[in-house]
RNA sequence: CGGGGCGUGGCUCAGCCUGGUAGAGCGCUGCGUUCGGGACGCAGAGGUCGGAGGUUCAAAUCCUCUCGCCCCGACCA
């Protein structure tokens, strides 16, 4: 490809919205355009890019046994309310106007409606399972804030796979060819990544990992130990039990008063004490029964630890009312003393605090020198709060802690959808089941940002030979002289009957100028074709990610790429 | 959805407070000199100042409404 030929619009300057690194780069790189918030144009060079990637992706997915298809993004919203997501999407599913089309349509934010409702079709008997069947399809989630350039976007492109198993034993099959094909995919993109264990979240379901690359422009956590031996998302991950602290002198239980405080960091503030010395106390409603989660006061109840803990349906933090009947005071006063007739479940953190401080259940006032057992009992106590700096998982190991961007999702999802929707199957004794199913994503526009996040420096993007837009860039230097366009179109041909894709920058530009726009947009290897090297008998090759320049003679460089490429 | 910020040529921004001919740099076109890490000179093209309404003799500038975009937070398969 001739750049002349081309469409490359570079940009010297970085535009002034854009903050993360990969958004800065990849307009400056002319990657994208933005056309909307959250709605972006891949421009030639970054459709090249996301080409690649998905070449990638369905390679692995065939390989694993996984089947393409392609299904519609206008879904008729009836399917949705078979499985009750119209509501569970709330308003990230995005509703076409019913006077500008059908009755009821949606655009799919994900499909595991519309694969169950074809699979529930066609797949009656056992006979027929297990099959994986998979697509790269464009998405559309109505996000609330759409950010970071490509990493959040309200359309985006991904690659959603389901599988559909007999038993549970087939479905642990599927999901863990899939976690291998995934590994395998983020691999060959270059990427650094990491698989954590996740809370599998709206969708349902018992069992789930994630797929992350680390980068500051992320917007989860990820929680590993030192050893490795550990990783899982922030919300999912299990520490080790806190040990107690020596133990002192019981303190008497005294009520203090504490006028229009009502935080911890306003009570601990006026009494002195740590908020770890406080417990905060939470009351809840589980399925419209009200129940009160304990935490130190320095920590934060995971909800999502909570619901499972409870095995309830509906969790939401009780309202101002029930807060007042349960504990007789406002809002910020509540506390375990003397409260009977109420769940309490304490994390394991405050069955080891002594001489606590607590609401007193009485607006304007604490306890000071509070006591589990002496002064107050639990129903039962778990582990209920996010890991915080400091813990350690269960084999003792320091937790770290490190943002990151989700590129990769597997789920196992059970029977929810094929519940719901009626995907049942009949066994070998002719006995109906609900298909077992698994779901697989991965956000193919998200691996080309976490990819420039994860690999770029201060001049560009440093992109990996396997999704590099080419992965040969000869910057042509004084292309007015006839022996250096011969000599590096001559190259160029050569490289392309070779079957490596190459780039030739023949623009009449200063050398500055196309240096820079070389390392700007980052293909791994670079050829320079001057006059200056065309008389000493050469031509330079370079690596983007290298300083060191080899001088070869011109009629030896095709068969030294060559070389390289045959390597790899 | 709460809080903050910003909309002036393709990009970066000045001008607005204190109303009076729409500016600079980059990029773009032409000519010339240059040519190994974003050159220079000369001559050009390109803007309903996000939109609507209002105040005024006069609005990019003041007022009201509105749309869009970015950031923080909440939310998030």
């Amino acid at each position: 490809m001739h750049w002349s030929h081309f469409f490359i619009p570079t940009l010297k300057e970085t535009p002034a919205d854009a903050v993360v690194p990969s958004h800065q780069l990849m307009l400056r790189a002319g990657l994208i355009r933005q056309i909307a918030a959250g709605a972006y144009a891949y421009l030639p060079i970054g459709h090249r890019i996301l080409r690649k990637i998905e070449n990638i992706v369905r390679e692995e997915m065939n390989r694993a046994g996984a089947i393409e298809l392609h299904m519609p993004a206008m879904q008729p919203l009836d399917l949705w309310k078979e499985t009750g997501r119209d509501e569970a999407m709330g308003s990230t599913l995005v509703h076409l106007p019913d006077k500008s089309f059908r009755k009821g349509t949606v655009l799919g934010p994900t499909h595991e409606e519309v694969i169950t409702e074809i699979v529930r079709a066609y797949v009656s008997s056992y006979k027929q399972l297990p099959v994986t069947l998979y697509q790269i399809q464009t998405k559309f989630r109505d996000e609330e804030r759409p950010k970071s350039g490509v990493l959040r976007t309200r359309e985006f492109l991904m690659k959603d796979a389901y599988s559909f198993n007999p038993s549970l034993e087939s479905l642990n099959e599927s999901y863990e060819r899939m976690y291998e094909a995934y590994c395998k995919i983020y691999e060959r993109c270059g990427m650094p990544y990491v698989a954590v264990e996740a809370e599998s979240g709206a969708i349902g379901g018992d069992a789930s990992h994630e797929f992350m690359v680390v980068t500051d422009a992320g917007e989860d956590w990820l929680v590993r130990t030192e050893d490795g031996s550990y990783a899982a998302n922030v919300e999912r991950a299990v520490m080790a039990p806190l040990k107690a602290g020596p133990s002192q002198d019981a303190a008497n239980l005294e009520e203090v008063h504490t006028p229009g405080k009502a935080t911890i960091d306003e009570v601990s503030t006026l009494l002195k004490c740590k908020p770890s010395d406080m417990i905060k106390t939470i009351v809840y409603s589980a399925d419209g029964t009200p129940t009160i989660a304990l935490v130190r006061g320095d920590h934060e109840v995971n909800e999502a630890k909570l619901r499972k803990h409870l095995d309830c349906k509906s969790l939401e933090l009780a309202n101002v009312e029930t807060i007042r009947k349960v504990t007789g005071a406002d809002v910020g006063f509540a506390g375990p003393v003397g409260l009977s007739d109420v769940r309490i479940i304490a994390d394991q953190a405050v069955t080891i605090m002594q001489n606590a401080v607590t609401g007193a259940n009485k607006t304007d006032y604490h306890y000071t020198g509070v006591n589990l057992d002496r002064d107050f009992s639990i129903t039962e106590s778990a582990d209920l709060r996010y890991a915080v700096q400091g813990d350690a998982a269960q084999n003792g190991s320091p937790l770290v802690f490190e943002k990151c961007i989700e590129v990769g999702h597997v789920f196992k999802l059970g029977t929810k959808y094929s519940d719901a929707m009626k995907a049942t199957f009949l066994d070998e004794n002719g006995k109906s089941k609900p298909i077992i199913m698994g779901c697989y994503g991965i956000g193919v526009n998200r691996i080309l940002a976490a990819s420039v996040e994860a690999s770029h420096d201060d001049n560009g993007i440093c992109w990996p030979v396997s999704i590099a837009p080419f992965s040969v860039h000869i910057v042509a230097l004084d292309v007015r002289d006839d022996t250096v366009m011969q000599t590096a179109t001559k190259i160029h041909d050569e490289l392309e009957a070779a079957g490596i894709d190459v780039l030739l920058d023949d623009r009449d530009s200063r050398p500055g100028a196309k240096f820079k726009d070389a390392d700007l947009i980052g293909i791994p290897y670079r050829v320079t074709v001057g006059k200056r090297g065309l008389a000493d008998g050469i031509v330079e090759f370079k690596l983007r990610t290298s300083d060191d320049v080899e001088k070869i003679a011109p009629d030896q460089i095709v068969g030294v790429i060559r070389e390289k490429f045959a390597n790899l």
